[in-house]
DNA sequence: TGTACATCAGTGAACGCGCGTTCACTGATGTAC
DNA sequence: TGTACATCAGTGAACGCGCGTTCACTGATGTAC
């Protein structure tokens, strides 16, 4: 799992560029948003010139959306990746031994997948925690631009789920579209709850096991309610 | 369902600290945060002088902390109203009719009162969008002090919903830990979605099936892992 | 290989403006006797 | 009932400071010929 290139670890991009960005991550995460930081003092926490923001950003909601850009692209590959690997490692545990199936699912894999991956996120935000912060702050944050860009964000987070989901064929049973929207309410909780464990280091075990819990209960659930044919999943629109 | 007393609908309160809370709202459900609002802005939109704001108030975060708890006022009583009303009407209908029972919940009855609370729910959201937005706004904000305070406001909403369901024996066979763990998601969940509901009026009908048919998964996925043993719940913490 | 020029990232000084906060004041309402 | 006084909500002027933005400048790197 290498991290993937982006401004803020790429020694082609100018220092001002990477410094300027790299100075709103921490004073976000401490106790300011991305829309109520200063120019200046952005420029002050990164050692420069107040004028060197103009010769890469017009305007905060650009550096913004640069840093979410770049908090994409450290997270999308990486996360897939993670599934993946756990999705590898169930199946050689699990090869020979019996498989308890219930409704068409192998429930033993799905809860082997389910607690490697928790367990490889929450790494993951613990060795992260500032683009977490960050991200879950503009997401419900004063910029609408802003804003729009998370929610984006969020949603391709949630679509590669399912389609990792499909892939692995680990809910084979339960419709498309069901899997699509389970996986759009677990990314929300599971970066929800990346907040908690960053801010309750000595809850972090709890809440790994909540999330996995969680998991599973959503999706045991669409998968009875389906077949109990009660689910009345309603179509989900293209964009949200 | 009476409004309950509250700052800003109540005219005993002096009407400086009313218009500045009532500015302070308008402000942030637009395109900013309590934390990036100045002083002068706020009394400018509330049309007094900037000195008023020190006559009610020491600082922006204790302007937050009343709004909080005019919010919280104004929100949990007449949410536990909703429930109490959905389960009567729904008992009422219910009468005589065959019961179908599902791991020992009456599935219908349930989901009588999850269609009529979540509707009611929503139509409460859309009266009171503001309310909304700025609590999800500075339950991520820049202000340690107001996120504490959401905080506490988001968990005592799922005691509220927790109580509720066992007071009105919605669902008997499903562990009390359970039930409050499930709620604690469920009323992420349903704050996230209000905030859908408010920015695309168009989703409307779908957001609120969505949320009716997550809360029925949740609930019933909880119940069936139970049952299956599956579901090694970890012990909650006290005040999280 | 050398020269001339353009581009780019960063600097430093200067501007006018709006900010938070202070002080002294006003007028209305409540209260003691 | 009347008077004296205290409290409270709101006003208006004034302060110094940090802000965003501008302009003109520097030096390094890249490129054309």
């Amino acid at each position: 799992m290498t991290e993937p290139a982006s401004v803020l670890n790429n020694p082609n991009e100018a220092p001002g560029k990477r410094l300027l960005m790299a100075a709103a991550l921490r004073l976000t995460a401490q106790t300011r948003s991305l829309s109520s930081l200063g120019l200046r003092e952005l420029a002050r926490e990164a050692g420069l010139n107040p004028n060197t923001f103009y010769r890469h950003f017009r305007t905060l909601d650009d550096l913004g959306l640069a840093i979410i850009d770049d908090m994409a692209t450290l997270l999308r590959q990486p996360l897939r990746d993670l599934r993946h690997q756990a999705a590898r490692r169930a199946d050689q545990a699990a090869a020979g031994a019996v498989q308890g199936q219930l409704l068409g699912i192998d429930l033993e894999r799905g809860r082997q997948v389910c607690r490697e991956t928790v367990q490889l996120f929450f790494d993951f935000v613990g060795t992260h925690p500032q683009v977490f912060i960050v991200g879950m702050r503009e997401l419900h944050g004063a910029s609408p631009v802003l804003r729009e860009a998370l929610r984006r964000v969020m949603e391709d987070f949630a679509e590669d789920m399912a389609s990792d989901i499909a892939q692995l064929r680990l809910l084979p049973s339960l419709a498309p579209e069901a899997v699509r929207q389970v996986s759009v309410l677990l990314s929300r909780q599971l970066f929800q709850q990346s907040l908690d464990y960053i801010e309750r280091p000595t809850q972090r075990m709890l809440i790994c096991a909540q999330a996995q819990a969680q998991i599973l209960m959503m999706f045991a659930g669409a998968t009875l309610l389906q077949t109990l044919g009660a689910l009345e999943l309603p179509l989900a629109d293209g964009g949200a």
